[in-house]
DNA sequence: TATGAATGAGTGTTCATTCAT
DNA sequence: AATGAATGAACACTCATTCAT
């Protein structure tokens, strides 16, 4: 399995550095090959192309930001609880890796249709953890019975998503992770002051 | 003024139109001079460059676009109603252009960090209206009065964008104005039950 | 159209000579441009693609190589003499020109199969000329009436290109052209000191 | 001797089968080390580089191709029946190997000027069978006496290449075989009814 | 002997921009 | 103002060959 091999690793390391750096559209197969230290024909071995080399870097990083959002979701009883850990583990991962967050948020987005329908499909797990909360919650009564859960799931993802690259192209100048809770907050019971 | 001339616009159009018809990456400087009726270099005498081309469409649409959301949010009375009446003029507005809906909510994201960050700036009014409205609204003591306004201005732009880039993704197969209150209800009251 | 312009006659001839002169392999577009006097990107305002350099340099050349022998040999009676001065002329034009000779008898059939195709239907013209010769000659009687045409015209084909490469090989260091008559004889009359 | 050693031959053999099926151009050394059953590397051990694989499968086939051609036109007694029996040798042979016609005829002709001119030396004692029975048929006072031998050998081979070439080209849908008498009476007494 | 992972040189083509007319 | 022919920089990918094991 390639995938187990270490050159596979150093090679995808390799690309989300030069991509966080350079921006994506200045980072050249043998850049990335030259930060991996291998030679361009090796990046062949492992990937199929170049855009192979970023998907396979998106499904690498996001299987394990998204595997941790299951654990760390599923170590919380109720909807709330797991939306609000959900939240924290989301901005926290994209904190602790600044090169990560630069380029899921901004320099892979300048890929082209293609590229990101795959990168979408990708994301599919993610909104799969976010609509089994909802559904949770209202089993659980917490959230209203009538929600369309499409239209949830764009909210609390777009959410995410907006607050999280607003944060990079701020130059992650503040902690994110401080704003779990009010986001939390705003995504459970709104602008509205009625609700607690 | 070049902007008044009618090969100004005439470029614009045609540009909106070959970027939602061959996608970001097939739209040549040629074939939006083509589509338009004019020489090469004629877009030259109008555009600084390409990228210039893209922002001053993004400028002239956006430009409408918000003083649009403008007009009609003035045209109600509470921060509720406004709020309301924002999400309905977006989603009718890129409902009306499907063009440019493509172009805006995907095509154009394509673009490398220096083409965003000014597309960026053109939002900017947009931001601000949306700002307004929380400001009244919390005024009113209809909203929250400890809200966060730029993690609320996320909340619902990023809402509203996610919705709407969703919603061209699905290749703009259901009517999104139908929406409108489903998502403005979201954004008020959120998913809690006890809202109302 | 383009094949009027001088700039298509430059780059075909510009491309002869970088073909005699480096071998068809170490030929690259950038090369031809640069001999040519354009620029690279000039090439593709006037060429498909680089095959398209190789075989337009072919029906351009081979064009006027075969017109020249129709008419030469039409001013001939017989179809002996015809033949003759089809031989004759076949030697004294790649004499004239032994850069494209070179190009012709070596260096374009390094092509792939796909350009050798189209190189071949290009000599088309020529083999029917050499299959009217042989028809006439039989309709005069002087040639047997039973002759396999296809198998003549290989005949007549084999040993001209034969001789020519051969010649082209030894660095064109005799005159093919003083070969003619008794090349033509080998072919009239074959090896046999008296047929029957 | 490396020759004798069975992974030599195993090396060649394959090298023929994977031109003829796939082109000269697509005949990678570790597809011909795949269909060899060895490793990459291996190859090495046999062969200097590529071309040597390649001028080696000509001179072993091409060694036989002649051998056999020896001995047969030896088995005769004038000059016009070796010619004959070698016309025949010659067609029966790359009838026998249809992957070897292919190779020989089309695809070992795209090799570069180099290769070719090794190619050429390796056909050099099938050149000297030619000659020798020319002179031989001149000494038999059947052929005559003024001859350009180089000429006649060109004829002879020009023919006999270029109706194997247009038998391969049309993917051998004929019995080239059975156009053995036919060519060798085109060499002998050439086209006309009678010479005298 | 044999392996096969690793190497790295080499090139056709596109397209935003210019500038002589 | 308008044209459009000409420019030339930029880059992913292949594959013959090597060499540590």
């Amino acid at each position: 399995m390639k995938k187990n091999k270490p050159k596979y690793k150093q090679i995808i390391d390799a690309a989300v550095e030069v991509i966080a750096e350079n921006g994506y559209h200045s980072s050249q197969v043998s850049k990335i090959a030259k930060k991996a230290g291998v030679a361009d024909g090796t990046i062949y071995l492992y990937f199929k192309n170049k855009e192979d080399i970023l998907v396979s870097l998106f499904q690498e990083k996001m299987g394990q930001f998204i595997e941790k959002i299951e654990q760390e979701t599923n170590s919380r009883q109720t909807a709330e609880e797991k939306l609000l850990k959900l939240v924290e583990t989301h901005f926290e991962q994209l904190s602790a890796d600044h090169h990560l967050a630069i380029v899921t948020q901004l320099e892979l987005r300048q890929s082209n249709k293609d590229l990101r329908q795959k990168i979408n499909s990708v994301l599919k797990p993610y909104l799969n953890v976010i609509d089994a909360i909802i559904s949770e919650g209202v089993e659980e009564g917490l959230f209203r019975p009538n929600l369309d859960r499409r239209l949830v799931r764009q909210m609390i993802f777009g959410t995410l998503d907006e607050t999280v690259t607003n944060w990079v192209m701020k130059e992650q100048r503040y902690n994110i992770v401080d704003q779990a809770h009010e986001v939390h907050s705003l995504i459970v019971h709104g602008l509205a002051r009625s609700s607690q």
